[in-house]
DNA sequence: CCACTTCGTAAGTTGCCACTTACGGTAAGT
DNA sequence: ACTTACCGTAAGTGGCAACTTACGAAGTGG
């Protein structure tokens, strides 16, 4: 959740939807050099959203299945929790 | 989305899921002042994830249900991309 | 009218993080 | 062995944003 509130990592990660990319594929069009495009990946490694595969002298990440499917089950239950409370507010303010 | 990166942000938005809250009521078990929290409740209203009503004094804020839906929306986008992504992928190896 | 509460904003400071350049390491081709 | 391609990391810098304190505005009650 953290690793998604940079907007050059944000990037990164929807370019990753489409399939694998080495990173010098994801720095190319990315106004940043590549180094950057490395340490962001590094982090998006350690929260868990994509994942790495060498390939010869090249490095293809993709995107980890598990790492998103637990932001998606963050915001589902925050859903449900924030539609549950509305519910009860307004009854409650219905009866009132 | 960007709203979400920082963690004081976060605290303050999962509270406000549970229900409406002043502005005092949330910086109360927080660990910043409430001046922060007041900042940090106007990077939310401007992100369109909280909204605002007055009650005498005290200002109530509450979770934007459309806000939430749009967060709810973009993840559910990327999971849909991401999966037809790794299912093409999957396929294509196994007919390579 | 005055005291009190609740809050937003202004101003200033500090720490962090995103970025760059420079370098070394590994793999593949000739 | 040499060169080239591709990449991670170290080191250093700049800018931003999260935080604090101080203040003023708006509402409520005596």
């Amino acid at each position: 959740m953290n690793a998604l509130g940079d907007p050059t990592r944000r990037m990164i990660f929807e370019r990753l939807r489409r399939g694998p990319k080495a990173v010098g594929e994801l720095a190319d069009g990315l106004p940043v050099s590549r180094p950057a495009v490395s340490q962001h990946l590094r982090v998006l490694k350690e929260a868990g959203l994509v994942s790495e595969r060498r390939d010869g002298t090249r490095r293809v990440y993709r995107v980890e299945p598990d790492g998103l499917a637990g932001l998606r089950a963050y915001f589902d239950r925050f859903w449900d929790e924030a539609l549950a409370a509305y519910a009860a507010a307004a009854q409650t303010e219905e009866e009132g």
